[in-house]
DNA sequence: CTTGCTAGTATCCAATGGATACCGGCGCTA
DNA sequence: TAGCGCCGGTATCCATTGGATACTAGCAAG
């Protein structure tokens, strides 16, 4: 039987890829703040709010070897770092922001479909 | 200090969430196989391709769950499960595959942005 | 009566996520 | 001058998750 699917498995995985870069629990929320502009450190962690300090550092490490931010470090007393987006974070922005709207206008759509789901788990 | 940062708090929270739930390891290449018609268990994995029985198993229950696919089961020897998209899961794909895009589009930029973060590392 | 197909569970181990504690440099206060 | 706090982090530990492997049920074919 031939492939009836004619996707190229490598785009699929790019997808797969990008999303899982981006699809973890911090780093959208971190790139929507920094998308008002710079920030720093506990700044940020104060804008996203519930994250832990390893995670942020984690994230924005993450972040910044893929170019989507830059950190830049004043070295005054007390030390200030600045996180912000690179012109490729800015364009990044663009897909997950239209993602965002999908998400933003089909929540109660999700959660309808999750509540006759688990409604009929129950019943079984 | 007033926040200087207008973006609800809320929606960020609703792309987060939607990117976790799509953003895992498997979701959008299952996702995207589908987008091609509906399929069954056995077909899938194996179009899919390095995914195990476990994760497909998940990943289809938590897209059921969500509403993004249907399964449908039919009583025949051997049995047969198909999977199919709903319309949902069809208008999902389409801010997905926006992604998908970017992603195609910017991959080089995102190795060369790792390699000199790399490159800068292993210097330091 | 053994083998094989299908669509799954069950079990186990490694990798990851996240809470908590600690660090170093300095300025402020007493 | 001894401690305390700010800032931007590591280090450590444990719970959750990801994933490989083995096992299951039901039936048909040989």
């Amino acid at each position: 039987m031939k492939p009836r699917h004619p996707h190229h498995s490598e785009d699929c995985r790019a997808v797969s890829e990008i999303l899982q870069r981006v699809g973890d629990k911090w780093t959208v929320l971190v790139v929507g703040k920094l998308g008002d502009g710079p920030m720093r450190f506990n700044e940020l962690r104060q804008a996203v709010g519930g994250i832990s300090q390893k995670m942020l550092t984690t994230t924005l490490r993450g972040l910044q070897r893929d170019g989507f931010i830059t950190r830049t470090v004043f070295p005054t007393i007390p030390p200030r770092v600045d996180y912000e987006l690179t012109q490729l974070g800015r364009e990044l922005l663009v897909p997950v922001n239209a993602l965002g709207d999908w998400a933003r206008k089909n929540t109660a759509r999700v959660n309808a479909a999750r509540a006759r789901f688990d409604e009929a788990e129950k019943a079984a």
